[in-house]
RNA sequence: GCCGAGGUGGCGGAACUGGCAGACGCGCAUGACUCAGGAUCAUGUGGGCAUUUGCCCGUGCGGGUUCAAAUCCCGCCCUCGGCACCA
């Protein structure tokens, strides 16, 4: 019979849906397992790398099902955003219309790929039915004043014509489109992400189940840092200078101020007489690109304001400048400044001519003020710091902080690089924030009960960049909740990634319209026990998705507050060395591999390709390969199957002859090998290559022995097993050929096989027979040999002989089953 | 600069807790079948020397520990990813 692969394959997805064999039970007494993928942004049609995210959930799934677990298993689609906006400008497509079609369009490559998603489940964020609860959200932030709007310097991206956030922007340009982005002082609605930096900083301990790179990414991220704020008195003014610093142990080493130019501190600081020449300074440094200005390295620059500052700690003047190198949105937007302990106050103070004095000196080889040409930045012993003159910086520092907090001076705290989440969008595309502005009643939430806040559908886009929401009359005019006079609806909508920080919880009760989750049921399924994604939601989506969990914890609604307890991040699949894109006209299509070689083919090449975690470049010669052990496993079932359909059951098997022990012992090694593949760590590449191997040995097997004197038992022992264990990595093949067994019901219903120790223990050994460390000969010994035994057989060979030389041996090393080390 | 991951044949990659480096696949070579082969099957395939048995070298580089190191330790080099004037 002929491997057609179209025919199975339809086949048996026809079968699965028919049977439904992948909707999930809501409840039951089988222990539950959730496995996620990320869910796409449907900008058209996915390709392999998408097809690599799906079949190793894929794999989870179907694994987790063979051990018995009710299995929870998920698609949806990250439905607003940009691109569909963009094509409803260039091509007239509404963007609903856009969306639906390619929402089908990856429905349909998915469904050929085999994938056993419950359907039913399938979400969509841009449904009015999903987005309600995306408003929902925002409210509850709303409510626990989480949600905010504030006038602030903005990220703007001039090519999307929107704000971004400061996770979307990567190395001074926009994220998605890459165009520079320009800082705007803009009112805009923040998520209050940085209360619970702290939290999301020290949570990262409790994930176990996460990659080390992702968690240093989000620790970096966030950026964590102890120290002390320090109050400096302005002298001649009722002002205070507070600035953050983790060096409290170099105050004593203040020999300048300096502000941020963003600082409204400079206005009130600056003397009349330097108010031109700092002025000048401020225009002229705001107006250069912000992210040059601010990269390490940039030539640091800065005017004094006239104004003295007092040094609390000494009562020493030090003069207050504007420099560009100080950042406004860290901190207090001002530092102290010490240039004989920090690189960048260093090279402020040698471009203008400033003091440098060491207050914490080099162990053993004290340090020159004068000549240093270089901070030293490292601990070392205090030096004309007063009480702490002698003291070791780094173990003096808590006592310096108390010291601090006693006088009055300052105190200790921790700061934050991570910035409040902006969410606000000025796009259409988008779930509206539902707001409302009242003159009398000023800013007023939308109340539950009448969200949704619909987007309207009848609207005109034009390529001028502004939301069409903007000019949409019916939609921007409104009654105030409160007071029923007329009111104007905020006609910004949520960030995408506010959409999909919370619908992994969705997918529990994907069509209640009365909440957005049933916290019994989520706290039943949930956190996800297996998430799997790409590295490049390392912070945005992961920390979004981590932030919005802890809040709905402390609301009540959630017994957990980490979303995730394991986190698999798989490679990218590159083509010709790049990553596959349209515009480069590199994409593999999934639906050709399929065509041409079949979805489990496709599956199972890319999970042989590498391992997931890694990158990986695609090969038509590596698929042609995997189809070659495709259609090999199938002709050894047609050499197989009318023999097989005599012995109905496994049966007792006995293997006998030598050829018979081997393949029974290398069933149950690769039963042990592909298990722990799957559990210990993803190995998808080196199971598909344990299949491989149990293949060679059977094919071997038929073809040393006589066909009249094949074990049957045995036989079909070994290809019922090993159909199993396909059966995550190439479900329809597995069907096809369970039921041409003659076997009833599905793979993923049976039970995973398990191995037998004693299948794998051999009566015999080889060992390797070493002289020195290197490999002379080999020897068979019984499993029961003694050590003695062992030596003296060793000893007797007469490769060994011959390297002894009549010598002696020092040592003799057996480790068991493997080596014997003979050492001169 | 800091943090993280990694460097193994012609290629993708294997190698448990230190124990025979190169599993599996690709590619290549030779042979078989064939009118033919870009199908299939068999055999071989890290490098060098000897080519009969063997011998030497070999996991980025240089040291070290050990009977034994791809694996552990010290010092470098390179690649990729992240952060990057965050006080």
């Amino acid at each position: 019979m002929e491997y057609i692969h179209e025919e199975i394959e339809k086949k048996w997805q026809k079968v699965w849906e028919e049977k439904g064999v992948f909707k999930t039970p809501q409840w039951s007494n089988r222990a539950t397992y959730y496995a996620l993928v990320m869910f796409p942004y449907p900008s058209g049609s996915i390709h392999v790398g998408h097809v690599k995210n799906y079949v190793i959930g894929d794999v989870v799934a179907r694994y987790k099902r063979m051990k018995g677990f009710n299995v929870l298993h998920p698609f949806g689609y990250d439905a607003f955003g940009l691109p569909a906006e963009n094509a409803a400008i260039e091509h007239g497509i509404h963007p609903r219309v856009w969306t639906q079609k390619n929402i089908e369009t990856i429905r349909n490559q998915i469904k050929k790929i085999g994938i056993s998603y419950d359907w039913d489940r399938e979400i969509s964020t841009c449904d009015e039915e999903y987005y309600k609860w995306t408003q929902w959200l925002f409210l509850k932030l709303y409510e626990r004043g989480l949600a905010y709007k504030k006038k602030g310097l903005v990220n703007w991206c001039p090519s999307c014509q929107t704000v971004l956030a400061n996770e979307q922007v990567k190395d001074g340009a926009c994220e998605r489109c890459g165009t520079p982005v320009k800082v705007k002082f803009l009112e805009q609605w923040y998520f209050r992400i940085t209360e619970y930096a702290d939290r999301l900083y020290e949570d990262l301990d409790k994930l176990t189940g996460w990659p080390d790179h992702v968690k240093t990414m989000q620790r970096n991220w966030i950026g964590k840092s102890r120290g002390a704020l320090v109050r400096f008195p302005v002298e001649g003014i009722d002002e205070v200078l507070e600035i953050f610093t983790t060096r409290p142990d170099t105050l004593w080493g203040v020999t300048f101020m300096a502000l941020a130019p963003e600082s409204p501190l400079v206005d009130t600081i600056v003397l009349p007489e330097k108010r031109i020449e700092v002025e000048t300074f401020v225009s002229k440094t705001l107006l250069e690109d912000r992210f040059k200005r601010t990269a390490e390295g940039a030539k640091k620059e800065g005017v004094f304001t006239g104004r003295y500052a007092i040094n609390p700690v000494n009562g020493e003047r030090v003069p207050i400048y504007v420099a560009n190198y100080i950042l406004y949105e860290y901190g207090t937007g001002a530092i102290m400044g010490v240039p004989a302990h920090d690189q960048r106050d260093f090279e402020f103070a040698k471009s203008l001519g400033l003091e440098i004095r060491v207050v914490v000196d080099r162990p053993g080889a004290p340090l020159d003020s004068k000549t240093m040409e270089e901070p030293y930045t490292e601990p070392g012993i205090m030096r004309d710091s007063g009480i702490f003159t002698g003291r070791e910086s780094d173990k003096a520092m808590g006592e310096i902080i108390s010291w601090l907090e006693e006088k009055g001076y300052g105190k200790g705290t921790t700061q934050y690089k991570l910035r409040d989440w902006l969410i606000s969008r000025q796009r259409y595309w988008g779930a509206p924030i539902p707001i409302v502005y009242c003159e009398k009643c000023g800013t007023v939430p939308v109340p539950e009960d009448r969200l949704p806040v619909k987007l309207p559908e009848d609207v005109e886009f034009e390529p001028t960049g502004q939301s069409p929401l903007k000019k949409h009359e019916d939609f921007l005019n409104t009654t105030c909740p409160i007071c029923g006079a007329p009111a104007v609806r905020e006609s910004d909508t949520m960030d995408t990634f506010v959409d999909s920080s919370w619908y992994y919880l969705r997918y529990v009760n994907p069509h209640n319209d009365e909440k957005p989750f049933d916290p019994r049921d989520v706290n039943y399924w949930l956190p996800v026990d297996q998430y799997i994604g790409g590295v490049e939601h390392a912070i945005l989506h992961l920390m979004y998705s981590r932030f919005i969990t802890k809040v709905l914890h402390d609301l009540g609604y959630l017994t957990f507050d980490e979303p995730f307890t394991n986190l698999f991040t798989q490679g990218m699949i590159y083509k010709d060395g790049a990553k596959m894109s349209k515009s480069k006209g590199n994409v593999v299509s999934p639906e050709e591999m399929i065509k041409k070689y079949g979805a489990d083919t496709l599956r199972l090449y890319i999970l042989f390709m590498g391992p997931p975690e890694k990158d990986a470049e695609w090969s038509d010669a590596g698929i042609e390969g995997v189809s070659r052990f495709v259609k090999r496993l199938w002709k050894i079932f047609d050499r197989l199957i009318e023999r097989l359909s005599a012995t109905k059951e496994a049966g007792p098997v006995e293997p006998k002859t030598s050829q018979e022990k081997e393949l029974h012992r290398k069933l149950h090694s690769m039963i042990k090998k592909i298990t722990e593949d799957i559990e210990g760590g993803f190995h998808f590449n080196t199971a598909v290559s344990g299949f491989m191997e149990l293949t060679n040995t059977l094919s071997k097997y038929l073809d040393s022995t006589n066909e009249t004197e094949w074990n049957l038992p045995l036989l079909r022992d070994v290809v019922e097993k090993m159909v199993l264990m396909i059966s995550p990595f190439a479900p329809h093949l597995a069907d096809e050929l369970w039921n041409r067994l003659g076997k009833k019901g599905l793979t993923v219903e049976q039970s995973w096989p398990e191995y037998d120790q004693r299948a794998l223990e051999l009566e015999e050994y080889e060992l390797a027979v070493q002289v020195n460390g290197k490999v002379r000969d080999r020897i068979v010994v019984s499993a029961t040999a003694s050590e003695d035994e062992i030596k003296r057989m060793a000893l007797s060979s007469k490769r060994v002989q011959k390297w002894l030389e009549g010598r002696k041996p020092r040592q003799i090393v057996i480790v068991p089953k493997r080596l014997v080390n003979v050492v001169l």
